[in-house]
DNA sequence: GGGAGAATCTAGATCGTTCTAGTTCACCCA
DNA sequence: TGGGTGAACTAGAACGATCTAGATTCTCCC
């Protein structure tokens, strides 16, 4: 059945035009030093062959391969929005994205050679868990801009947005409504987790109110336990009025651990979230969240990318200002 | 500062050992042909070179380049979970994965065709929305692998789940719960959507049952529409005890619209998801769903693939059948 | 008409591998 | 002794493109 036809190559191009190979690789990549017509006669050759160009071959030869390597977790459906970003801005900057997951039994490491191999010329990483030797090796063979993590060394380029910023608009905004008891559900062991935390507790303190962040992570299952924590009399002398929650999933865990208690979100206790990610956005959710405008970010890390590729000098470390968006679970305390 | 080195290739590697190339590539691919002793020699000195194989001059030259081109929609949380399990059967396999994503501004022609010139062996299309012509187009290249779709002509292999029998178990359990008065909301125009609403039609006239189908859609505002439509009483007749959703998302959606409404789940209206993804796994969620089991699912298309570059005969068109997962969103009608 | 200069086109080397078809050499056995 | 065998190794072509440098043609102007 399927007959397995060759795949038509240059040479095959040149020999149904008439011309040589050397001319057929000018027209299919549009460079200048081609007559109109033959052009013309190129193109419609290529089409008549279905012929389309090999990107091993190309990749191989060029010195420029206009390939960027961008390593994401497949677990963290954040991460979609942003291979979303990414993939239009490259298209927009004349780049191919090489896609590389970080899966269970596919560690960093794994996915990132993966993506040298196939001859990227730089890497985005998002949220790179790579202690910073590790990310400086790399940077030593291409150029390395870190996506979501600042805290990364002299030789990698970072776009982030400002964690301590952050933090402090959902501080601001909660004390703001008239809360003082205010918890902090914190990431684990997620990147940034700590950065975050601290951050909570310096603003808590400028503020001269007691911080309290008890122990999250990243996903819903994470802030469900926590809330638990919190409604449990024997751990805590108070149930705070408010959570800033490490992210819109483990916000989402913390609403449901009230609710499964009675409390009501937002007229018991407000909540916070982290990233206003898709979840966030549902209409019955309707998460008040910090958003980090991760395609935004996303499109800056591949054009510092290719900036850098294309002989940008020193890597720099680009970090954008969160905005706070207000929804419908935060409000002020009770009986305020 | 970064000093972009040049990366050692083979002919490197084969001066520091005092070899040919050709033997640094047998080594290299664990091809037998070469002693022992020299073997450990090339070893060494590709280690201390940081030698790591071209995967671009590697692919050109090797008519068997052991890459599956993987295709996903970038905005489906759940084929998430199929990369993963496609990533650890393939390495299994020693195959590598290729990912192309489906993203905004990125049809999936142009995500396969990315694929075919990275030079895939094999492709694995997840829930391909191309015509069976443009699909029986890519198969006369390269073997194709639909996975979740299985109408896909013959020259396509596919992998997928049987939904009739899916819709056959949903009805069956609701059925046997007491339930009479039972709803689909529909896929829209989402992928196999059509099967499964003819499936429950099916199903529910061999009951003697009326199969009411409303619109809805592939995620979370879907079901929250159709939730509010199914509660309007100037549209329907009578609110139905249970509900058939096309997927876990959506049936999230109509659960919150129900909530909403004051109506308890499972105890006013039960709720059935389909896919059983992560969501519906949530402890606060506990959504009972009809399981395709897309890990699995995932690991026979990867495997199919791998069967048909090495020549397997015709394309063959595996079915699974799904299994319940009974949780706590269905539950007997009100007053039975 | 002829020569400068631009426009157009081509030959051949090259990228870093794998593959084919050897060569070399030690060893065994008649 | 000498030929056969097999293991270990290698030279050189090939994969399909791009790149460099040079060849050819065209244009234009004095």
């Amino acid at each position: 059945m399927t007959e397995q036809q060759r795949r038509p190559t240059l040479v095959d191009v040149a020999q149904a035009a008439g011309v040589s190979r050397a001319l057929v690789s000018i027209v299919m990549r549009g460079a200048p030093g081609a007559a109109e017509a033959t052009r013309q006669k190129v193109l419609q050759a290529a089409r008549e062959l279905g012929y389309r160009p090999d990107s091993r071959a190309r990749l191989l030869r060029s010195s420029r391969t206009r390939l960027l390597g961008l390593s994401f977790s497949s677990s963290q459906p954040f991460h979609a929005e942003i291979v979303d970003a990414a993939y239009a801005e490259a298209q927009g900057r004349g780049y191919e994205i090489a896609l590389s997951a970080i899966a269970s039994g596919r560690p960093e490491t794994r996915a990132i050679e993966s993506l040298l191999d196939f001859g990227s010329e730089a890497l985005v990483m998002v949220s790179p868990a790579l202690s910073n030797e590790e990310l400086a090796r790399y940077a030593s063979q291409v150029p390395v801009v870190s996506l979501l993590r600042d805290d990364v060394g002299d030789s990698v380029d970072s776009v982030s947005s400002d964690d301590r910023a952050g933090i402090r608009l959902a501080v601001g905004h909660l004390i703001g409504l008239g809360h003082r008891h205010i918890v902090h559900v914190d990431g684990g062991t997620a990147v940034s987790a700590e950065k975050r935390s601290a951050a909570f507790r310096a603003e808590m303190q400028r503020h001269g109110l007691d911080a309290v962040v008890v122990t999250g992570g990243p996903n819903e299952e994470d802030g469900l336990r926590a809330a638990r924590c919190l409604l449990d009399t024997s751990l805590v002398r108070e149930v705070p009025t408010a959570v800033v929650a490490f992210n819109d999933r483990s916000a989402l865990g913390v609403i449901e651990g009230f609710r499964a208690e009675g409390l009501r979100v937002p007229a018991d206790v407000s909540v916070l979230g982290y990233d206003d990610s898709q979840l966030a956005r549902l209409s019955y959710v309707q998460l008040s969240s910090v958003s980090q405008d991760a395609p935004l970010l996303a499109a800056a890390a591949v054009n510092r990318a290719a900036d850098r590729v294309e002989g940008a000098e020193a890597p720099a470390h680009v970090v954008r200002t969160p905005h706070l968006v207000v929804r419908k679970t935060t409000a002020p305390p009770r009986g305020s």
